[in-house]
DNA sequence: AGGAAATACTTTAAGCTTAAAGTAATTCCA
DNA sequence: TGGAATTACTTTAAGCTTAAAGTATTTCCT
């Protein structure tokens, strides 16, 4: 839409032609959509099968554990890249089960602390290390010495996609 | 863990050498996710916005469309890599509006066959066409000249996935 | 001061997702 | 032939996810 308003053709295109005109990046998406999705889906079975885990719960550990002091429950949202009302029930179960402590903020009585319990971090640093090795053994046989490269490439490409969020 | 394992070093390694040993792939895994969060999240909202419909349900149209016959239903789980049990209510719902027909084979009777009708494809084509163009435009600024690359490290990428999950 | 706007978080409704168990039909084979 | 195993699909329970609406608190501004 956008790129047929953008850069109008010199001359009409069919439907053909202007399939073409995006193909590529459609191929892009299709194979990076796939490489997520198989190396998520295994790396949540083995995290379930393992350790009875999911990994959003992972995912918030893995913040709190860069953060001896805690953090602002309100950060947890944008680091993540979900809403926050998907939060509030993960980060519930995770109080529940003694991972983690919720304080409310003396200063602010809308803001909450969340912070690691020693139990949490010491739980976090088995399944890290287990999802570290996990991830190694997956991708075992793509050529290490292009594992940078690679990076660089997807680095870039989230700063494009970021860029283009911007300006949409 | 299977990494220890099967090539066990030479000497002990403390916590740091360990994790050094699979920082890339790690760091390629949280690139890799964070390129399809953005995209995905992106990709859903104009679905929604736009169409009032969700990507799994265009998923399954986009594997229709390519089979004018039709296509038996456990095809499906296997195509899109999901569970045959997530289909149910959303292949449910797309017969329910209309989008796609579901037969049961004279054959098997076990066996449905899910096919698109006229107005599924319209409204398929007419999606489609926005998607690739949504996706233009989010990778606009990456160089189109890497895009081949990349897609060919991405193709990499998954077979060595899919051939370490093979082993595993 | 005191009301409007903003902020932090929660709740709700709808839908996706999986694993596991369940149902029905078919095939295999003794 | 007739029971066991397999296959195709559905159901269920639990959890993730979002958008939108709701609540409580704070800030901003007149």
């Amino acid at each position: 839409m956008a790129v047929a308003k953008e850069s109008p053709p010199v001359s009409p295109r069919n439907g053909a032609d202007q399939e073409a005109e995006y193909r590529g990046q459609t191929r892009l998406w299709l194979r990076l959509l796939a490489c997520t999705t198989l190396i998520e889906g295994e790396l949540r079975r083995r995290f379930r099968e393992e350790f009875d885990f999911t990994m959003p719960r992972f995912d918030v550990l893995a913040q709190l554990d860069r953060e001896p002091s805690g953090l602002v429950l309100g950060e947890l949202p944008k680091r993540l890249m979900v809403s926050a009302g998907n939060l509030t029930p993960i980060v519930d179960r995770l109080v529940e089960d003694g991972y983690i402590t919720r304080t409310p903020s003396t200063l602010d009585r809308r803001v909450q602390i969340v912070c690691m319990t020693v139990e949490g971090r010491k739980a976090f640093r088995r399944m890290a290390k287990s999802h570290g090795s996990w991830l190694a053994e997956l991708l075992a046989e793509f050529p290490a010495e292009r594992l940078d490269g690679l990076i660089g490439e997807l680095d870039e490409l989230k700063g494009s996609v970021r860029d283009a969020l911007q300006k949409s």
